[in-house]
DNA sequence: GCTAATCCTGTCGGGTCAGTAGGATTAATG
DNA sequence: CATTAATCCTACTGACCCGACAGGATTAGC
């Protein structure tokens, strides 16, 4: 069902460390951040990571600069930036149906309905992602919708 | 990220054909439905569904008979039976980060708050698809949390 | 005993995923 | 101006999973 993939969960993390990076020394302008670094900080495979961040820039996330002091900063701050955002850039749409998007399935029958189901399945997902951004994220500070979510009983247990 | 298989989908929709055939008749006992009536009903590759059934009998969400006349039953009354429970019979945990359960990852550093948000997720997948029982589906008659999430308005937009 | 069904095991091609290899290009710095 | 440290790009691999099919053993109603 849902499966984080290795490349979104690395991708979050490696957002993480760039957004520490960023509001860390004060008023300071940063400076880029190599692959190297952000793997080091999270305990990342080196080259795995360099695609993924290839990745993060094609879709405007970070910004680049080549050569000796080279490396990436975040392009815009880190409270604008949603972790759905992230996972999008580098794993694509949040939800899918065999390969379809939630709202273009269709069903002979019995199960006409069940477009409506997998469409708020996404919405669902998309409150949790969308709502929180990468900011919120470092601190723990949660937006009310999944405060709410955590509060429930057996949130963090199996099932 | 969520990727509704081919599996759970199926499983889903033959599960609605086999609730629509047990309150169809008024008060008669529900006969057995063979495999080959419920693929033609929701236009399903036969012998796969097949092996889908076998997951949901096993899973102890329906019965069957075997033999001529023989087919399968649902073992519970459909206001009983989750859309969650379905897709776990065939397809395994709701949510999983690389492989583990999103309450047993860890992170260092920066990324410590991350399982609370994988966990946060998992937590709206549930309240959806455990929110919603086979019968609800199968009426479009959806739960108050389903209907506030179709109610947003890009809730069937693409993103 | 025929027939219609479940049940089981095995196979198969193709695709995706995590990760690696190697090198071309770029730019700061001494 | 050469060295060095970095991004960038293409290609590859090995493993695994997924959707689907084949063939037959077993069971039970008629």
């Amino acid at each position: 069902m849902v499966d984080i993939s290795a490349r979104s969960d690395y991708a979050v993390r490696a957002m993480l460390a760039l957004a520490a990076d960023h509001d860390d020394p004060g008023a300071e302008k940063p400076a880029p951040v190599s692959v190297d670094r952000l793997a080091q900080a999270q305990d990342l495979p080196v080259k795995f990571l360099e695609a993924i961040v290839a990745d993060l820039r094609r879709a405007g996330l970070v910004a680049s600069r080549r050569g000796a002091r080279g490396g990436y900063l975040l392009s815009r701050p880190a409270d604008q930036i949603a972790v759905g955002d992230i996972i999008r850039a580098v794993d694509g749409p949040l939800a899918e149906v065999r390969g379809l998007r939630p709202h273009d399935t269709a069903y002979p029958g019995e199960a006409e309905h069940l477009p409506a189901l997998w469409v708020a399945t996404r919405a669902a997902l998309r409150a949790v992602l969308d709502g929180t951004s990468l900011d919120q994220l470092r601190r723990g500070a949660w937006p009310t919708e999944v405060t709410a979510l955590l509060r429930q009983p057996d949130a963090w247990e199996s099932r």
